[in-house]
DNA sequence: GGCCGTTTACCGACCCTTCGGTAGCCTAGA
DNA sequence: TCTAGGCTACCGAAGGGTCGGTAAACGGCC
C-alpha cells in the first residue's frame, strides 16, 4: 500500500501542475500552497525549481503564446484564398485550446495586473490583429459578410471560440475533433454572406 | 478649489464601485483597499455599509442572475415560434450584458472558489439549461440547423456573447445596438439551417 | 428656536491569518 | 562525495476584518 514512486518534478513538469492549478482557481485565487499541495509537495520544494509565482505564471503564458503564434506560421494560414485560410486558423486555434487546456485557458482569463501579464495581453493583441486582416482580407475576395467590422468579427469567433476552455473536458463524451467542427459551422458560418 | 462634496455612500452606490474595481482586476486580484481607494474612503468605512467583500461579490452576482433571470419571463422569450424567442433571448442577453457591464463581466469570470461563488454558478447553470431546451425546440420546428448538440450550441452563443465583456467599452465608437446586432447575425445566421 | 438623544457616514489604529518567499538541513543515488 | 530534490522552520508584507471613536445631520419636543 506504499505510495507509488514519483518521478522528481523538473522545471515543465511542477509548470504542468501549476498552470493546471491556476486554471482551475484563477491565478490570483491560487496560492502557491495550492500548487505545492497539488503537485504534493512543500511549497519550499517549488522554489528549487523556479524563481517565483509570476514565473510559473510567465511559463504558462508562454506555451499558450507559442503555440498560437505558431499556428499563424503554418502552411494553411498563409497560402490559399483568405477565407480558406481563416478557417484553417480558426480550427487550428480550437485544436490547440483543447490540447493547451490549462495554459490557454490562463490565458484567456488575465487581467494585465503585472507586467508579465500586460506582456502577454500586448502578444495576444498581435494575434488578433493578424487574424483581423486576415478577415479584411476574406471580405474583400467576397467570402465574408462585409457588414461587421473585421476587429469586432475576430472578437466574437475567438470569443465563441476561447470560451470552451470554461467547460470543456476531454472526458470522452464530446470529442475535441466535433467541438471544433462546431465552432467553424457556427463561426464561420455565421460570417457568410 | 475646495474638493467637491460627495454624496454619501450606501450600499447601492457602494456596490457600483465595488463591483467596477472587481471586474477590472478581478475579484481575488482585487483588494478591500483597491475598492476603498476607488470610492474615496477607507477600508474601515466600506464594513459600515457592507459585512465583507464576499458580501459586495455577493451583491454584484445577485443583479447580473436577476437580470438575466427577467429575461426569461419577458413576453418575447415565452410567445411565439422557438427560433424567435431564441433570437430575442440572445439579443436581450447582449443588451442586459452593456447594460449591466461590470456585474455581468464578474459573474461570467467567477471559478466556484465560495460558496457565494457556487450559488451563482448553479443559478447561471439554470439559465442556461433552459436556453438549451429552447434550442432544442427551435432544432425541432426546423429554424435551427440539428446537426450541432443543444447544450453546445448554447455555450457557444453565450461564450461569443458574453465574451464582450472583456473588450466592449461604452465610449461611444461602437454602439450596443450595432454589437447586439452583430451578434445576433453571427451567432444565430451561424445556427441557421 | 434651542436643546437633546439618535443615527449615519466615516476614520486611524490595530488584529489575526494567509501569502509569497528564504535559510538551512537532510537524504538517496550517480 | 557531490548534488538534485526535497524538507522543516521561519520571515515580512499584505490581506480581510474589528474596535473605539468622531463629526455632522436628523428629528422631536418643550
Amino acid at each position: 500500500m506504499r505510495a507509488e514512486a514519483r518521478k522528481p518534478y523538473d522545471i515543465e513538469s511542477l509548470t504542468n501542475v501549476a498552470v493546471r492549478v491556476f486554471a482551475e482557481r484563477g491565478y490570483d485565487g491560487a496560492s502557491m500552497d495550492d500548487v505545492a499541495r497539488a503537485a504534493g509537495i512543500t511549497k519550499a520544494s517549488i522554489y528549487h525549481h523556479v524563481t517565483g509565482k509570476e514565473a510559473l505564471l510567465g511559463r504558462g503564458l508562454r506555451r499558450a503564446l507559442d503555440a498560437l503564434s505558431a499556428i499563424l506560421e503554418e502552411p494553411g494560414s498563409n497560402r490559399g484564398r483568405a477565407g480558406a485560410r481563416l478557417e484553417h486558423v480558426v480550427r487550428r486555434v480550437a485544436e490547440v485550446t483543447f490540447d493547451l487546456l490549462p495554459e490557454l485557458s490562463v490565458l484567456f482569463r488575465i487581467r494585465g495586473n503585472s507586467p508579465t501579464e500586460l506582456e502577454a495581453l500586448a502578444h495576444r493583441r498581435r494575434f488578433d490583429r493578424t487574424v483581423a486582416s486576415l478577415v479584411r482580407q476574406a471580405q474583400n475576395e467576397g467570402s465574408v459578410r462585409s457588414d461587421i467590422d473585421p476587429g469586432v468579427a475576430t472578437r466574437l469567433i475567438f470569443g465563441m471560440s476561447n470560451s470552451t476552455v470554461e467547460w470543456f473536458r476531454a472526458d470522452g463524451r464530446s470529442s475535441p475533433g466535433e467541438l471544433a467542427d462546431a465552432i467553424c459551422k457556427v463561426a464561420l458560418g455565421g460570417l457568410k454572406i
